[in-house]
DNA sequence: AAAGATCTTGAATGAGCATTCAAGTAAGGG
DNA sequence: CCCTTACTTGAATGCTCATTCAAGATCTTT
């Protein structure tokens, strides 16, 4: 026996920051093996081919954001506070200059969504994972009479992944941070109160 | 002297078709021949290569969803109600099956922002052309106090425009009808009251 | 320390790509 | 009606791509 030599964590982040750069199809084997360091062979032998590759970075993308998420729920300020700086942070992410200001799944989504139904529906689940993680805070804030009980809190994550998607396109076109603000304060105001 | 024979309209309404379904990096010259019935010679006569078919394709998509857009308020009803049909024709698109549920603008924004200035330059050109005109519609709403005059025309085209983003990239989903109205009359309540 | 198992290496492969260009074809002026 | 001019044609070009694989390296077990 012999184990693999590199950190498959470490391969599968640089992978998605390539991904994230140029995309699927422009990022090339040539740039796969430079960013990750490993040679075709053996991101042949660990991942089967590209398409395996991305299919483990979009996973490890999902997981990262999975904990990045809770971590902002394991306080025990009030849930519309914890929503608020989750929204703050995703503000922070679009005005950044580096790959994170995209997001690999919708990135993915919008080039792959017609191509490859096998990967759209991966990516679908994990968008919808996050959604369902959303409604449970919304329905928390509900239940603790931060929000009105009236609304119903899967239209309201509904609404508020709607505008996160919004915000992240309309980051593209470099608004201020004023602007790309006052747009997260409102949506968190037509969601939270 | 002699007139090129081709219909310069057709073909870039069929090369937009084709770079709307599988992305501009996916389609290939071949797939552009097939789809225009131009052969290659032709092509680069006509628009140098493959990324100025992009750009003339753009460009007359711009026109195309520039006049269909003007179309919505020539009549002499209230704004709001003309912002309202403009927004449920958005969710009819993003609910039907063929290539026109995407947009050609935020699709090649998508893929190509990060590689191409000129190219995210003129696209950015574009969609901040829309949301200028969306701003004077909404100005036009708040000066027959269709809308509260405290609020600001071009801080509601820009959330607008958010939501219409986030209603696009939420379609890929493909959720039922009634998902994507009940997101887009939410977008209405909270611009347009 | 030697054998055996598994991983790493990177050049080779063949397919597909964008682009070119010389020959063919048709229009229009004289 | 011919000749110039321009457009059309599509095979050829050279390049880059994803993928393979046989030789070499290294770890583990005995």
């Amino acid at each position: 026996m012999r184990n693999a030599e590199f950190d498959r964590e470490k391969v599968l982040t640089q992978a998605m920051t390539a991904f994230m750069t140029k995309g699927y199809a422009k990022t090339s084997m040539q740039d796969l093996t430079k960013a990750t360091g490993l040679h075709p062979g053996s991101i042949y032998c660990a991942f089967d081919n590209k398409r395996g590759l991305l299919l483990a970075a979009l996973d490890q993308y999902r997981a990262n954001r999975s904990a990045e998420f809770e971590a902002f729920f394991v306080d025990d300020s009030p849930t519309i506070e914890q929503l608020k700086r989750y929204l703050d942070h995703i503000v922070q992410q679009c005005l950044s200059c580096d790959a994170s200001k995209a997001c690999l799944l919708t990135k993915a989504l919008n080039e792959l969504a017609e191509q490859d139904e096998e990967v759209r529906t991966i990516i679908n689940q994990h968008l919808e994972n996050w959604q369902l993680a959303l409604a449970q805070k919304f329905q928390r804030a509900i239940d603790n009479q931060q929000i009105d009980k009236h609304r119903d809190s899967a239209h309201l994550a509904r609404y508020f992944v709607m505008g996160i998607y919004g915000l992240r396109t309309f980051a593209h076109s470099h608004p201020t941070s004023e602007v790309l603000q006052s747009l997260a304060d409102q949506l968190y105001r037509d969601t939270c109160r």
